[in-house]
DNA sequence: CCTTCCGGAGTAAACGATTACTCAAATCGT
DNA sequence: ACGATTTGAGTAATCGTTTACTCCGGAAGG
């Protein structure tokens, strides 16, 4: 037997001569006691190595202090880097967390929100959620880092993202800025809002510098993917002769990219210039190092640890949907202006 | 209201028209129960949509169906590939995970711990434990993918780890049929334990080969990134004169090397071939492409997550040391056979 | 001195499941 | 046809907390 394992309130309660009332009172800190009864149960508290129950609290309160994060793909470092800042953030509030990793499958987040119901969840965060989660109403949630297909303004949940069109826009200046005339886009087929933002940055930025927008120089990728990026450049490159840039809507796509112009043995950025999305802890690491857009996870993830507790404890919360700026990070996939 | 709220076994009861502890029998398949009353049990349940209250099943039988993992860094990517899987895995067996990133901090390794024991996880799951993790015996769990320093063989716990000792002999092998006769091993500085298995097969394949094992050409990264490797490559590189290798314990530090030789101006492998250990998603699109030693992390997750759930059933384990071997993956850093 | 109030602490009813006991009815063996 | 056994299902205790009530005694106020 562990020392952990026999020790209930009640016992502590006999130990220390009071009710389990009492014991309770002290260890939340609500209600009323003497300052001498705290000594005491606290004392006792402290040499018997008691540590309450959370399952027992859980179900009395209907609260468990662990919050659910349903993420599409742990092992995209981008959602990898939120999750682990979200957790130490949570954490450092008291809250622990349950990571449900989807796959991108609908069928098993909705297991797993099941499941997080069941749990009695006090919170959950929905990084790039899918089109169709949904959870009840009376759970708080909040969606991070992409707004679900289904979101609308006033009255839905809260949201924070990016600054997604201003990246774009930034990416594609920065492309312009190196000389490219003929850009090509490269980003998933059901591009998901945050897709679709950025590639209203991109079209700003065109117009603004007098540039027409062609609609062939834009590429689906059945699936984000380092290998389907590869594929689709090594395919699409014969065709467009004067090919100068590559807007890629993430770092994984562009890393794709790269490795299909090193086969096709073009220099970047001498001949062509490429910029990434997201700023993944490696980005600096390619061949040649990548400019990209970096988002601010910690400010991303800050909001919706903040905005999650505020609903949590019932406070109101100041704005329904953040926006977290980014930032250019210029490195040598583009040319330096010319 | 949501739909979930207010549903309890005892609703489910009173609208199928019999008592709690047959929906109970019924949910859990034990204990005797008609066909037709599990019937209309089954229907009620599924008409309402009625999820079972973990938490107070949890209280009851004091087992929660949640395992805790624990790990030092969940945005390496060998990590974090080995906690997908885990997840997956015992999901598939009606298990939830709770992710404890330590951060390699013993003190937040025992916090996260306390919390775990307080939610009465029904196992834990440690990987690369650290030097001083202690979790009362009576609770399962297991060691994954290293092992403590205060690990004794016969009556510890179950311990799964990658045939490291092989991998590192594999490694070298690689690069002395590459040519290479000046070996640098490039490893953190308190080598853990699979570290020093490495280096074991590294010093026996360089005997099998007549080759001296110098103890000049190991060298210590303060902490295994990038970033340190890069610049240990840039420091040390002078003093070598015919390095025509380098052994990486990781395939982070076999990029920070990589890195390094782009900056000294050295081809790969032409003038110097580098391996890596772990084949991390991203190792077959460095540049050059990585070879390095492939860890099988869908055996070693199985094996984890077989005797976790053989624990906690009270099942006997057929063996306490799970040994998982490796394999070669050879891409373009090392020189063909020459 | 009597009423009122309040601080301190206890009693007991939840929270929502599981499961040991019961018990009635149905089935069986002889 | 009658006792024995099996089957199906209900009753209620229990897990470890929290918290709405209750109660007592002393301080304050008139």
């Amino acid at each position: 037997m562990s020392k952990y394992d026999a020790l209930n309130i009640k016992q502590i309660a006999e130990l220390s001569g009071v009710s389990v009332a009492t014991v309770s009172r002290v260890i939340n800190q609500n209600g009323r006691f003497s300052s001498e009864t705290e000594a005491r149960v606290r004392r006792v508290i402290e040499e018997s190595g008691y540590v309450p129950n959370f399952v027992a609290k859980s179900l009395r309160t209907s609260k468990n202090h662990v919050i659910g994060i349903i993420v599409p793909d742990i092992l995209n470092s981008h959602f990898a880097g939120l999750v682990l800042e979200l957790e130490k953030k949570l954490f450092a509030h008291g809250y622990s967390t349950v990571i449900c990793n989807t796959n991108e499958s609908i069928e098993l987040e909705k297991k797993h929100i099941d499941t997080l119901i069941a749990q009695q969840v006090s919170g959950v965060i929905f990084i790039s959620g899918t089109k169709t989660c949904k959870v009840t109403q009376d759970i708080p949630a909040v969606y991070l880092d992409r707004r679900p297909a289904s979101y609308c303004e006033p009255s839905d949940r809260v949201l924070i993202e990016s600054d997604n069109r201003t990246g774009g826009y930034l990416a594609t200046q920065k492309l312009i800025e190196s000389g490219c005339r003929n850009i090509a886009v490269f980003c998933s087929r059901d591009m998901d809002t945050n897709q679709q933002a950025r590639f209203i940055g991109y079209q700003e930025a065109l117009a603004e510098s007098g540039l027409s927008c062609d609609e062939a120089m834009t590429f689906d990728l059945h699936e984000v993917s380092i290998l389907q990026a590869r594929d689709e450049m090594l395919r699409i490159f014969p065709s467009i002769p004067n090919l100068d840039g590559v807007l890629c809507m993430t770092d994984t796509i562009a890393l794709g990219v790269i490795t299909g112009l090193h086969e096709l043995n073009i220099t970047i950025p001498e001949q062509v210039s490429v910029t990434g999305f997201d700023d993944a802890p490696l980005a600096a690491y390619f061949q040649p190092p990548l400019t990209t857009i970096r988002q601010d996870i910690g400010a991303l993830s800050g909001a919706a640890v903040e905005s999650l507790i505020k609903m949590i404890n019932g406070e109101k919360l100041e704005s329904q949907h953040v926006v977290v700026p980014v930032s250019l990070v210029v490195r040598k996939s583009t040319r330096q202006q010319v």
